[in-house]
DNA sequence: CAAATACCGGACAAAAATGTCCGGTAATAA
DNA sequence: TTATTACCGGACATTTTTGTCCGGTATTTG
């Protein structure tokens, strides 16, 4: 469904919006990769992009780290994650992978799969990071095992 | 969504499907890559998966080719193709990657992902490669540009 | 200011996916 | 029987994805 570099940098930004939420804590890389049972240096490049697209911010020096600004919290989406790092693709390539897939030139499976992907579409669009971070803080979800 | 050799996998027997069941025809590797706009010799490899599988037969010499009997186009569906190229990870893995999701230690998105993930099994386990062959028969789908 | 910390960025490495080539084998047709 | 056809299978090549390493830079603390 989504490349490894998309899970890891949601789970990461999860993680670190429990952080910020909770505590206002920033969060380094060591602890990150920990916490959500990633490879550290390729979290790394993936929370760089996220970076660099303003989705999350970064300090650098001592006592710095990652964190989500209360704005980040409340507007950054799933939908934002993936297609940051995924592209746009998967909410709307074609399943069969015809350059060229409409209601007026449909593959076999056009008009079964629409309502799928309008549904993926729908859940990446209206979940924020904030409200996923808050299942975490409530113990009703996890990032690992 | 569907890895590249699984969607040629898909579109691939879709043609032969159709050839056979509107023709009794079977077709050559040269005719179907090109129908399906596909890389031959790799569409090849993807076949002979299939083949191995019981899900396509194939015939060698002259007048040989790939076609699916009566049966095969009555009864493989979406999801042996997808499972026999692609794995059963889409139909079961968790989203967000995590080795145990389940509802007892859910990942942040389990319960939102699971009508989606839910839908396109019984999408793919609901359509057999005769109907789908059908449509493109129809001129109502195509598995190209 | 100096030292330590932690992200940044680019180069590099390994693994997987994608794609190609070619000799071998089975089947057909003349 | 012999030549031709077309799939089979393995080796090989390329590209993309995944993952690592290390010096550079910005920031904080003493």
């Amino acid at each position: 469904m989504f490349s490894k570099a998309c899970e890891y940098g949601i789970r990461a930004m999860i993680y670190i919006g429990q952080q910020s939420a909770d505590f206002g804590r920033r969060v380094g890389l060591k602890d990150i990769a920990a916490e959500i049972d990633s490879p550290e240096a390729f979290t790394a490049k993936v929370l760089q992009g996220l970076v660099r697209q303003q989705l999350v911010t970064s300090v650098k020096g001592p006592t710095g780290g990652f964190e989500l600004t209360p704005e980040q919290l409340r507007t950054v989406t799933l939908k934002q994650i993936v297609v940051a790092i995924d592209g746009p693709d998967i909410l709307q390539g074609c399943a069969l992978g015809l350059p060229q897939c409409s209601a007026k030139q449909p593959c076999p499976m056009h008009f079964q799969f629409l309502p799928i992907r309008d549904q993926l579409n729908e859940l990446l669009r209206t979940h924020t990071i904030g409200e996923l971070a808050g299942k975490v803080h409530d113990g009703l979800a996890f990032l690992k095992r």
